[in-house]
DNA sequence: CTGTTAGCGCATTCAG
DNA sequence: CTGAATGCGCTAACAG
């Protein structure tokens, strides 16, 4: 059976391809009738268009990319969802790609992206990555690019992030009103502005509130979530003055969870413990969990509507166009007293 | 700046596009030296070959489609992610896409992919659907397709599931053996062949254990979670002999789980719920928890390596070379007595 | 070992 | 309103 293209329909209709072509763009410069045929014909062999030799000659993919560290994740399936949405009520395409933050990866996926496979990125970096070389080289080969929450600054671009700054300080502050003296910070990766925001939220907490900061009670962890729970219970077996853990994000915030329950210290009676990021499910579950969720949608969405639009427009994506949304501390039941 | 093509690297060694085309392949009909200065200019004005000119012309996407119904979901966000990692390594790149559940848009999608944008299909089918006449169209359009966890049977292609049976089974007898005598059912869709089994297996359940099955405990979920949420409170309201509910997927899972808080009835004491899928998380935490867990990543594993087997030898897939996974019931503490 | 030629399927000039 | 011709960037068959 021959393939159903243009060629094809021309020919059974006795029409050019060009006309059939116009046709199916709704030309104004094509009769009804030949519409109607056209339509008919092309419905009728379930005709779909080549959507590389369109992309080849028109030179947009309709598809955009998204890069991110992982998926098994709330803040970014959520995110994704909203970035799907986005897309699919554009008629634009979504090409996954996962990182498990791994700097090489990262690197290895941003080359096989750059070469008009899409029209526009939405990236969260890894958290291993301390050299943008290769992002920089991304940004020079042109397509159209929006980073989402773990941001890289060295590009002008637009970012869509969520007011880390405050809300790291509003889960220290939440930890010390509950009557935590000895607040624990489980740090993301040091060369994340997400994690640096947060850090410095919690530290301006413990200031303002007459607490000292103790570098020691810092922990930075890593892609290993097993030896991230055993650091963790080696701090708290270490320092037992430890009455309170703010965890910069939701794997170390689960990693601390596990690690008191091991250690038999009861949350929140003993320990109190703030988890950065959707905690989904568990938070509703038990609530013992208290969370600063950020608004993953949204923010998939935000920064979908604005690649897509620069992209429609043909125009460049300016860093003034950056959003910053609002997490929510979200605690079941109050852990205060 | 001109576009660095093949052209443009060609004009600059003063080769023919065709042997640049051919060195860069590292075709043997190359000489060393020509490789060499061709791999230094691509390299120094980082060339990157326009992938849809290349499926064009050889009628290959090195791209694979993913259409399941959500991403924010333990079971479908580790599977994504062993399908992203074998893609990966084979070269392949990989477009997602939601159905959330609606037939509609699982229709709608697979027109939109009906036209050698993929090379093949990895596919969950919606619970919704009904009619599987789109896809059937879409096999005859000639991706390769396999379908894992919500397969459609009626195509003659290889489907990746587990063991529904058995583990529906598993799960009622865990509950008729930790004493419980009125256990609901929560199907998630009559018409998905999982739901089916794991009824099945339910059944099979009761009858070995002397146990009647009643029609009256069954509750169809739909896509609304709050409504669910509701109808069990319902179901417990008026049925306050229920003592048990077996839950044949994650979302009704967590569903059940807070209707029995709502209600103050407490888990696992009063009412207690075996969840199928991966509650992840949540089972590590809350040891009222009881889950069946499917093997998510490896099911993506091996569903996307059967496909791009059989993208790569260009041969069809057989439904023989359907594989049936273990899934396991985790129970952090047994509820039994 | 290298170049010439043709064409993938489609959108778009330019003619009529 | 329609058709013929051109070329997007790349690969492959065919020469030499």
């Amino acid at each position: 059976m021959p393939p159903v293209n243009l060629k094809r329909l021309a020919q059974e209709l006795n029409l050019s391809i060009a006309t059939v072509s116009r046709a199916l763009q709704d030309s104004y410069e094509v009769s009804a009738h030949t519409k109607e045929r056209v339509r008919a014909l092309a419905a009728e062999l379930n005709y779909q268009p080549n959507a590389y030799a369109s992309s080849l000659r028109r030179n947009v993919s309709k598809t955009i990319g998204v890069v991110i560290p992982e998926v098994n994740n709330h803040f970014f399936s959520l995110a994704i969802n909203g970035i799907e949405e986005v897309a699919r009520q554009s008629g634009y395409h979504v090409l996954i790609y996962l990182t498990h933050d791994d700097y090489e990866r990262e690197v290895g996926i941003t080359q096989y992206l750059t070469g008009g496979r899409v029209d526009g990125l939405l990236m969260s970096v890894a958290s291993e990555s301390r050299e943008f070389e290769h992002l920089q080289k991304l940004y020079a080969s042109k397509p159209a690019i929006v980073f989402f929450d773990r941001v890289c600054e060295a590009l002008p671009t637009a970012k869509v992030t969520t007011n880390d700054y405050e809300s790291g300080y509003l889960a220290t502050a939440h930890l010390i009103e509950a009557g935590c003296r000895h607040i624990a910070h489980l740090l993301v990766s040091g060369n994340l502005s997400i994690g640096r925001m947060r850090m410095q939220g919690y530290q301006a907490a413990l200031r303002e509130h007459g607490l000292e900061f103790d570098e020691t009670l810092v922990l930075t962890g890593d892609a290993d979530d097993e030896r991230n729970k055993e650091r963790i219970m080696d701090l708290l077996r270490t320092r037992p003055e430890v009455d309170g853990i703010f965890a910069s994000v939701e794997r170390l915030a689960l990693s601390s969870y596990q690690a008191c329950k091991e250690l038999g210290r009861a949350i929140p009676e003993q320990i109190k413990v703030v988890g950065f990021s959707n905690l989904g499910v568990a938070s509703l579950l038990d609530p013992a969990l208290t969370t600063i969720t950020q608004p993953a949608y949204d923010i998939g969405r935000q920064a979908a509507t604005i690649l897509l639009r620069a992209i429609e427009k043909k125009k460049a994506i300016l860093p003034s166009q950056s959003v910053v949304l609002k997490s929510e501390l979200f605690a079941r039941r109050s852990t205060a007293r």
